[in-house]
DNA sequence: CACCCCATTGATATCGTTGTCAAAGAACAT
DNA sequence: ATGTTCTTTGACAACGATATCAATGGGGTG
């Protein structure tokens, strides 16, 4: 019914373990054989059981996705990307829910991957943060790839992509468009990719010999309701900014709906700008000026150098800086 | 190292086969026997090995979801709740995106199923709208648990929602709050849920004594751009409608903005309701009115019934139809 | 008491791969 | 020609569970 290697052994004449070397890429094989092996895989149609594979070589060709993010779309691009990744190697994904506050985290990360007997994590920000985490899966030696802001310790596999150099020239755009009083919107705490878009901000600010005013900077955490909130201050002053930066499209939104019930329109008394480029950026009206990451590549590429490393392939796909792209709409106007 | 269960058989002074017999819940085991087997179960800490089980049973212990829905939202949800429901039963989730058009499609997933040993497929909208498709499955033999808006073929394994008596509700709401002139566009016409959606809104105009303005009825496609475009058209009209029903949220704020565009206030000018309580429809302002479905215990149950007819509970646990909420905020205008 | 039946239990084969280890032959040095 | 090393190959055990089938023993029946 179905084929097996034994199957495969028979029809090339040769025994069942070249056959396994062939399928395992495994040196030490005359070229000959190898394709005389390879030509009978082709015509009898033979797949390698996985469950018999995983049982002997104590590997389960399962990654997880670790995730503490409420970010929808973020979280379906990065599926996506792996899953893509994955498909091609024969490896499968689980995803996994965590909590980055719980006190329990790390022993429950170890006992869920030893239960599914995970072969590696791919970690997603604002666990990617979290140092002592990581030292943590270091300790128990787990594998993973980190899906990062920035580079950071290079030791470990990790795709990045430029958040400061993107808020830096997301900034150096606001301020070309002639606007002189701009706010800024942090993100949560937690996330190291808020620090880089503040720090981009401010530097940009700094380097065109221009001056932040303290009171149009607030605290969001990325939400949408943090934006809404921050715009009511923002409203409240006594002197409001031209343009407002926050730091995710999320809390753009929410800054445009305090705006509009404040009665200022977008982006005639107030520019706007966002990250991301999430799906609201352009569901709302104006469409929201922001950067956009290659998120379904970098996590696509953060599978691959974990898989590489599993296949011992690791000289060949490497950790990676992905670079953002600017992308201008009508939520920001010339002054 | 790790616990198998001969460390069990031999704690508990049994054989294997009788440990296996009470992991598996089979008949025939004397409850002290159980007893004692499961205290060293759980004294040991011992986890069956999946690859071993599945290679000796032949079954995989993966689900698959298919889908051809570019909604990250319903996406996120959907697979949300089938994790939840897998990780309790051993179970996994293999996530395979479709072409509803692709004239390969059933060819292409018997192959998916075949590859990949899957046990079983969870299918969404719209795919589960196509009946060639599930008769196709339903001749290969492959196990499907369906989500689909609507009871249909009650042979099958499903999961549905009321959604021609939520539009139903949501039009009568709109009626009550003094709405004469309504318009309507409509969701994609390969979905049911569209005409169901739609048919809900006719029949409460009608038994509400009312007619419809054809003129107001637009065929949109669920696309954030095709309620924009329907928008744009029916402010074309002469006379425009004080109050619109789009088929979902993404259209409702396409409206939205084409309807800001214009100058029309919402909801002074325009009442607006949409479908799905999609994130978006809380981060616009005014919010939507809208519909909320449980979309992720739907798909929570929808796998659970599939892994029921597997484990042979067939009987405990049953195709299920769920109640939409209605949902009413600042988008809809008392006239 | 002999008999049969059925519930309970276990010894062993088996699933489809990879790991271990040794054999065979080619290549090279002496 | 001989010994040594390296490449290539295969026979067989092993991974950790379930399946098969037979053995055991208690309970009911005539």
């Amino acid at each position: 019914m179905t084929v097996t290697i034994k199957d495969v052994s028979k029809d090339a004449a040769v025994s069942i373990k070249t056959v396994s070397r062939v399928i395992n890429n495994e040196a030490n094989v005359a070229e000959t054989t190898k394709e005389k092996v390879l030509e009978s895989v082709r015509k009898l149609g033979f797949k390698p059981n996985k469950s018999a594979q995983s049982l002997r070589s104590k590997k389960s060709y399962m990654l997880a996705l670790l995730y503490d993010n409420p970010n929808k779309s973020y979280l379906a691009d990065v599926q996506s990307g792996i899953f893509n990744a994955c498909k091609s190697t024969g490896y499968n994904l689980v995803i996994q829910e965590c909590d980055y506050k719980s006190s329990e985290l790390k022993k429950d990360i170890v006992k869920f991957v030893e239960d599914f007997r995970i072969d590696g994590l791919i970690v997603t920000p604002p666990l990617s943060d979290m140092e002592d985490f990581l030292l943590d899966l270091d300790s128990h030696e787990i594998e993973y790839s980190v899906i990062a802001p920035s580079t950071m310790n290079s030791e470990s596999l990790h795709v990045s992509s430029n958040d400061y150099e993107a808020a830096y020239s997301l900034t150096s755009e606001i301020i070309k468009h002639g606007h002189k009083d701009i706010g800024f919107i942090k993100g949560h705490p937690k996330h190291s990719a808020s620090h880089l878009r503040f720090n981009g901000f401010v530097d940009a600010i700094k380097n065109n010999g221009m001056e932040s005013n303290e009171q149009w900077i607030k605290q969001g955490n990325f939400s949408f309701k943090s934006g809404f909130d921050a715009g009511v201050e923002i409203f409240h002053s006594e002197k409001i900014p031209t343009a407002i930066f926050a730091s995710n499209d999320s809390m753009a939104a929410g800054i445009m709906k305090s705006a509009q019930m404040k009665g200022l329109q977008v982006p005639q008394d107030l520019s706007l700008a966002g990250f991301d480029d999430s799906p609201i950026a352009h569901q709302i009206w104006p469409a929201l000026t922001t950067v956009k990451q290659p998120v379904e590549k970098m996590a696509a590429h953060a599978a691959k150098i974990l898989i590489a490393k599993f296949d011992g392939l690791a000289e060949q796909t490497k950790s990676k800086e992905f670079k953002s792209e600017l992308i201008v709409r009508e939520s920001l106007k010339t002054l």
